[in-house]
DNA sequence: CGACGATTTGATCGCATTCAAATCGCGTGG
DNA sequence: CCACGCGATTTGAATGCGATCAAATCGTCG
């Protein structure tokens, strides 16, 4: 088969989230995106830019971080394939996070311009972009609760549980194995914890058999004891066919 | 001077995050708001809730909550005058949290439909809603960070400088006095914190002559220095005037 | 005056941090 | 093929920030 286009990508990504026409289909087709390769740990956008890009991640792992005066740094978010991390930049001029590569990354540059072009032209496409940040935002509020109001093990059983959730949406998870190198300092700097507290956390998990992790690999051993653990409720991601792939 | 309609309200709020034509006010003036009272801790809208309206925020605080499955409270977000918190409903059928006054509050409800119908026809009011959204994703950003990454002292002069910033940028603030009747508890809430451990951080911040409090007013005895303090940057509120009133 | 919610204070406990060092894993170069 | 280096993971011990529990005080309204 063909490697995937970025617009298919983003043709896909839009599809889960709302009803598209076929002519909306045909604009997308046509938006020019411009692909780009990154290492893990790279900035593709960084905080107080000004870009008139926003992109879309093809492949990888993102992070939406903020580094407080003390140099802490926050992941406020993960970004996998197909969503469009500072898809708000198209109306909020000056960028207040940093987005990352988490993970060995592939993104799809889109022009603003472009953008703001069908959006005007075609509300339906323009709601659905919109609805995009509104998830992302949605996801963002269940963090504040997770990292607030959580303990340290069932916050990291739930960010497991939306990583797993939302890798399997864009189907890059079989028989919950996901597969995300990422390390356990970034899994502290998503949680608020410090990378040894991370560490014992999993080991934890391990421990009571609902993980299992080889190298990059996580896999969920038990998913219902583990959304269980993870005081875990997916309809905060709006997912349109949450069972698709249970 | 005649009492303030809701949709002034909308229409103020609109034009302090973007610009807009005569024609859009027009249209947005002749808004159908149904006013309703609210007094302190109750609903507006429920988690769960499928709501065929949005709510402006008339006058008062409300934030946005959400309750973790041992029955711990999150809030979210605060939401002042002008600020409709549930806009994401729009387009989310379903609610992800809960939205509670925590003061007495005047709220307009305005129908979905309504609003569907403005946005299709009027892509330029279309993006000052999507923009209005856009920012309350970019606090819940900051609160991520604030929660996971600052401790109690800084995280609490952190909220104190938001909310200050956004009451003086909607005229609720003489010379950084903020008259805002939150008790103690909501602000643990708000801040991932216990009630008792609020009632000592505010303790410091009185001590070292950052703030005054007298019964429901919060004062701010030295902006720059509580700005310091809290590490505030106000650059995420992404106010179009932020020196307005300093 | 009485009542109830909010604030304040004191004492103790515990989760998570911090600091330090050892071990593992892996790619590179001798 | 082995030695080396470097980042990531793991382990141990001590510390501390903030939670919890319990009780007193304040404030306001009926």
């Amino acid at each position: 088969m063909p490697p995937t286009s970025p617009s298919d990508v983003v043709i896909r990504k839009l599809q889960r989230i709302s009803e598209l026409r076929e002519s909306d289909l045909a604009v997308l087709r046509a938006l020019a995106i411009e692909e780009k390769e990154f290492q893990a740990n790279h900035d593709v956008v960084r905080e107080g830019d000004r870009p008139s890009h926003s992109f879309v991640l093809v492949d990888g792992l993102i992070g939406s971080t903020k580094f407080t005066g003390e140099g802490k740094r926050q992941i406020t978010s993960f970004f996998v394939t197909g969503d469009i991390p500072d898809l708000h930049g198209l109306h909020l001029s000056v960028m207040d996070c940093t987005f990352s590569t988490l993970t060995p990354s592939r993104v799809g540059f889109i022009r603003h311009d472009a953008l703001r072009a069908i959006c005007e032209q075609h509300p339906n496409i323009a709601t659905a972009f919109w609805r995009s940040t509104l998830i992302d935002a949605a996801i963002y509020r269940e963090w504040v609760t997770n990292v607030g109001r959580r303990e340290a093990f069932t916050r990291m059983a739930h960010v497991l549980c939306e990583l797993i959730c939302r890798l399997r949406a864009v189907g890059r998870i079989q028989d919950h194995v996901a597969d995300i190198p990422i390390t356990q300092a970034a899994l502290g700097d998503a949680l608020g914890l410090s990378t040894v507290h991370v560490n014992r956390t999993l080991q934890e998990l391990r421990r009571k058999g609902l993980i299992a992790t080889s190298g990059a690999r996580v896999q969920a051993l038990n998913w219902p004891d583990l959304v269980r653990a993870a005081d875990f409720d997916a309809t905060y991601l709006h997912q349109r066919n949450p069972e698709a792939g249970q």
